[in-house]
DNA sequence: AGGCAGGATGGTATCGATAACAATTCAAGA
DNA sequence: TCTTGAATTGTTATCGATACCATCCTGCCT
């Protein structure tokens, strides 16, 4: 009674084999299509000759899952959804590969976009995002146009802010405060003799973060008496290193006698280093530089550039995590959290004092 | 009692509103759920007038289309598949910029994925996007597993193999010859005067760019008469600056007249700079150095790296454009077709041989 | 006037898997 | 021996949108 004699040499030319689906592998085994579907889960009553049997029948016909039908009925997507502003920034990209290493064995999938540091693409984003029905949804920032707050809120699903601590939270927030990040490199810096303060980089509401660090900046030299910060700002983000070259030859114009420039990223602070040196200017000897972000490019930099370290990967992990959190105990632990996550102050040459 | 079932401000207050389905759109409105289904469309035949009064209402109650309902039944995921080696290699986040940007206003949405340079998760990812049915897939290179290639075979879709030019091409590729490129940097500095050449890069088969153009190096070496080559190698990938550094180290101790390090990509061609200068060798008057992938850093960086500028953005974009093309036109020009994409020398300071 | 093209809209049957529930088997305990 | 229930498998009814075809209507041509 289980021999078929049913032809199935026509397999491995693709295309018609295509329709195959999981009632053919049900007829081929001899079972019913209920029971390849539980074949396929691992928590699923069925028994282990069985699944063996269908599995080896998967195999040999080379049928594969179909998950947009299984999302239908089971009304669950199997995305998590994430924006990042850039995926060409190493800091995000850190921070989506954290999300993608949380999710891996949850049977959850990234679907992830970058939104240019722009609100309106954000929230064009996010609509495309949620006709995918994700279970969860991971932002960059707190800064969101009001319609995409409405669909966040009508979509029910759990939403973790990351980078930043929004002043009016969605719902979950895991990130850093960087106005006090930036806080704290100056005041460790100025405990390291430094008087003189400049900063390079934009007040654009594009960047909220951006905007964060230097408002801490100019609040922190001001706290310490140490007369107004000397700002420069450039071009809209991304940032790029050669905007970083250009804005200290125009601050070291206007402010000669600056002592150390601050930076709003790494990459802004190694593109200012290396117009120096082509200058033939020496760091730390006539100016100092540091950073922020703790990119990769920063310990390796002759100077090495200090900075703040951002746990960037933990970001992402922990911004997952709270997520599988939020769908698991989704009775309990309501609560909406802030999730603080840790930085510090990497001191490197580029900021060394010389013995004097 | 009565008190207990009022909701406490829960996040989830959305939730009833989340079952919104396109029949009630349809009711509210006054016609059809096709109808509403239709207005969503840009070329569907609604009247000007109803399609206003539908958006009315999708804006009021807040409606949000669900495509895995809709690509179940259309059978379009309206899904691209991409898979990079790593997205925090700003080459390949170029390439996914690319893919994204052409994919833009066709509806399509990208799936990305990272395969960590390994085969077997490249395997894995395939299933877990095939599972997705989407409607193209772009790949990273030729090298796969064999399962890989039965999979995508079976599937039924358009491939794109894109970096490099395999030996067996699935379908499509879109990429350059790494081997020629890195033979066209050599005999470009083999012009200026260069005699003894270095080379630092890996040789493991998980990166098989690398492995070609460690391999065009060393046969340019030796069709120039140039001796042979002095290779380096180090770690498995994603290659760090950090190592760049390391491996010029244990090359000019293995062979101290070297002239000129190529590297196998900028990123270690600066670590090995920064790692020159921080022991007070001068580049290029010491020793010159050059790179591959013409990033950023590569131009800002003091000295500026000579290295090869190749179009990753471009091949990105190209990538996508071949799988429109083939998804549009699939009954027309069916023959697969290799793309070649453009690189070019760029020579900067860091091979500048000194006026003497 | 009649007829007909073509735009606008509605009705119904899917798409392929899974939830929910029913049915069956088999083993162990009363 | 009968009962009970856990484990395994089957049946049916969806999930929500869209393909396909039918219908209705308007206006224009001969």
């Amino acid at each position: 009674m289980k021999n078929e004699d049913e032809p199935k040499d026509k397999r491995l030319k693709g295309g018609d084999a295509q329709k195959l689906t999981m009632a053919e592998v049900a007829k081929y085994v001899g079972v019913s299509a209920m029971t390849v579907s539980r074949a396929f889960r691992q928590d699923a009553s069925v028994s282990e000759e069985t699944r063996k049997r269908i599995m080896e029948a998967v195999d040999a016909l080379g049928y594969v899952l179909d998950l947009s039908a299984g999302s239908l009925s089971s009304r669950r997507s199997g995305f998590i959804a994430a924006l990042v502003p850039s995926i060409n920034n190493s800091n995000f990209s850190d921070t989506a590969r954290g999300i993608t290493d949380a999710l891996e064995n949850t049977g959850l999938q990234l679907l992830l976009g970058y939104t240019d540091y722009s609100a309106e693409k954000e929230e064009k984003l996010i609509e495309a995002m949620l006709r995918r029905r994700p279970e969860g949804i991971i932002l960059t920032g707190g800064s969101h146009t009001d319609r995409a707050r409405r669909m966040l809120d009508k979509a029910g699903i759990p939403v973790v802010e990351t980078w930043e601590i929004p002043e009016e939270p969605i719902n979950h927030v895991v990130g850093f405060s960087n106005s006090e990040a930036m806080s704290l490199l100056v005041r460790s810096l100025a405990s390291q003799g430094y008087r003189k303060f400049g900063y390079i980089g934009g007040t654009t509401a594009r960047d909220t973060r951006g905007s964060q660090r230097r408002s801490g900046f100019l609040k922190t030299v001001d706290e310490l008496g140490l007369g107004p910060g000397r700002a420069i700002s450039f071009g809209v983000p991304p940032i790029t290193m050669e905007q970083g070259g250009q804005a200290i030859v125009s601050l070291l114009e206007r402010w000669p006698d600056t002592e150390v420039v601050l930076c709003v990223s790494d990459l802004s602070a190694f593109g200012a280093i290396m117009e120096c040196k082509r200058r033939g200017m020496s760091v730390p000897g006539d100016i100092a530089v540091a950073g922020f972000g703790d990119y990769e490019i920063s310990s390796v930099c002759h100077p090495s550039i200090t900075t703040i370290n951002v746990d960037c990967y933990g970001i992402g992990r922990q911004a997952a995590v709270r997520l599988l959190d939020a769908l698991q105990g989704s009775g309990e632990a309501a609560g909406d959290e802030i999730t603080l996550t840790s930085y510090r102050v990497v001191l490197r040459e580029s900021t060394q004092r010389s013995a004097q």
